[in-house]
DNA sequence: TCGGCCAGTGAAACCGATTACACTAGTCTA
DNA sequence: TAGACTAGTGTAATCGGTTTCACTGGCCGA
């Protein structure tokens, strides 16, 4: 018979290799109590007596306990770590980001995991997480990766997508609302010069940015009634060097000259703004330019650029917010959060 | 009596909730044999009969099947996971050395858990990392932190100081050598100008980059017999903003008007650049700079600025390596690598 | 033909937490 | 005073893998 008196062999203590570590059982040892109750003590505490409770917590602290996450996780699913997928980490357009996503969520006791493949048709970035660790996952998409969005969407966690024009069903989205920006800033050319001699230098044709960008721009100049509009949108890639080529290519050999650049953005709009001073184009007198995204070289450059400052920090802070909330309660709308972009006047233009 | 033949009652089916990821006895089954081979099949191939082995795949193909981590990581207590603790996101500095870093660890099998708020005196980030989730750490530490440090040492995993000065018992280590591009820098400098008008504009006080170059800076001048060096050494931050507020200051009030200046980094010079350019002080004519880092504003900025290029990526590719190297084998004595720096020549000076 | 060896495999213990369920002792109610 | 209820706690199952150990059957040499 079994009595409660009737203490049962203890099981021989692991041998901890010679990690010192401590595990749950040595608090519940030291606190004279269950694992169960020391695991309500972290994780329920109104379930358990004001003074056991402090008992457990002082045998915690003897022992610098801290859960096993492993353990944890299996059990529990959630790991408190969120997946970034970038395009890439270069220039600080991402680091920006990143860094207001990573404050954001510490602050909500996350941490982030990043990946920086995820580019054109690869879903490796998807591939590579280790997604049964994850609790949600942050996409930049700047380009069409509808492997990679489906890939997103098998993992089904909480996902947010941002600047993706793919849909993802019950995915919370966030785009760039590069249309007003770019919108101010070809009708702040426009005002200045005629608009026949206004040029679109732009990014990548097939980044979702630089379509709503060049859109922007022939836009605002059909409005104008210009002619010939097509001729005068470029497009390349999100390089000074690109800048530079297409500059010095046009300043030199066009005939009607430009004397207004809308780049794709400042660092495309550095490279123009170099070709014309080695040219001896003068800035802004000849030649106004505007730029995209308001970053540290467009600070630095003179006469520094104007330029459609794009919210990064927001956009890291809210994409964190969105995802953690999905994470909370997976049952909430996905929503789509537009951030805007506004037009900085500075002395290039 | 149990025999061979007698099978046991099956165990009720998990219910899989809603999500359909398959288990390691789901591919067991599928493959009619048992998980302890299915596990063999992934882990050591070799025990496995070809045929059995072949079957085993086929089933987790169809069953696109992918280990639990947590559970993995309970037995083996690895993640395959690394943490990177950085001061910031900021700029471009730690992007670079990001992208490396993420590449050569997908290429390894790793990946990467970034942390940011390493701030001096504030052991926060490696306190919040999840670190009993880590394989191992990569600290950039610009910055006296004995904190963190210390609490990275407290982790008792393989870990990896960048830029450290504190040296931690089995660490693997990583400098950067300001000194020999500080001191071609400022050579470059004397070379063209009066060594008792050349100035240094740094960064942080405490930065250890910053002491370096500074140190440098000094030396060559005590070198070339300068007199009231100390003078000429001011100590900032890290930003353009800095650089213009020094420049604008010295610029124009200053009875000993700098001819050259030597500055702590890339955006400090931008400021100079910019403020010079504001007062009509021609560069390189009356004022030649050099910067550091070699960072994209100082490609974009006109006059070119010469600069000292630090090799971010092979920083954050050789920490990768390092920490993988130790984790596989733990008992390697730590090595301590310094990488280069390069003076680039441009327009600037 | 018999014993030893080996390749291949399965049963079951184990990793360290969480949690459903059972139990005890005290309090409240009728 | 019996019965219901509740607060507090412990036991043991469980999560999904890995790994030790035992076992089987085939092959070998004596």
């Amino acid at each position: 018979m079994r009595s409660v008196y009737n203490t049962p062999v203890k099981k021989k203590r692991r041998s901890t290799r010679f990690s010192t570590a401590s595990v749950i059982s040595d608090v519940a040892d030291r606190a004279g109590v269950s694992t169960a109750t020391v695991s309500r003590v972290i994780n329920s505490p109104e379930l358990v007596a004001d003074a056991t409770a402090e008992r457990v917590r002082r045998a915690m602290d003897e022992l610098d306990y801290r859960p096993n996450l492993f353990a944890k996780g299996l059990i529990t699913r959630s790991t408190g770590v969120l997946g970034v997928i970038l395009p890439d980490f270069h220039g600080e357009f991402y680091g920006a980001l990143l860094q207001a996503a990573d404050a954001e969520a510490r602050r909500a006791g996350y941490n982030l995991i990043v990946a920086s493949d995820a580019r054109p048709d690869s879903a490796d970035a998807a591939q590579s997480l280790p997604v049964h660790f994850l609790d949600g996952v942050i996409a930049f998409v700047p380009f069409p990766n509808d492997a990679l969005v489906r890939s997103i969407g098998d993992l089904s966690i909480s996902a947010v997508l941002i600047d993706a024009q793919q849909e993802l069903e019950g995915t919370d989205r966030i785009s760039i609302d590069n249309t007003s920006g770019a919108t101010a800033a070809v009708r702040h050319l426009v005002e200045r010069t005629d608009a026949d001699d206004c040029f679109h230098v732009g990014g990548p044709e097939t980044n979702y940015d630089s379509i709503d960008r060049a859109e922007a721009f022939r836009a605002v100049l059909r409005e104008c009634g210009a002619s010939g509009i097509d001729d005068r949108v470029a497009s390349g890639e999100f390089s000074i060097d690109w800048g530079y080529r297409w500059a010095l290519d046009t300043l030199t050999t066009r005939t009607g000259r430009p004397t207004a650049v809308f780049a794709g953005n400042d660092d495309i709009a550095v490279g123009v703004l170099n070709a014309a001073r080695q040219l001896g184009v003068a800035c802004p007198d000849r030649l106004r330019i505007v730029g995209f995204d308001g970053s540290r070289v467009s600070a630095a450059s003179s006469p520094k650029l104007s330029t459609v400052q794009v919210p990064l920090a927001e956009i890291g802070t809210k994409a964190v917010q969105m995802c953690v909330r999905h994470i909370a309660d997976p049952t909430i709308n996905p929503s789509h959060a537009v951030v805007p972009t506004r037009l900085a006047v500075h002395d290039s233009s």
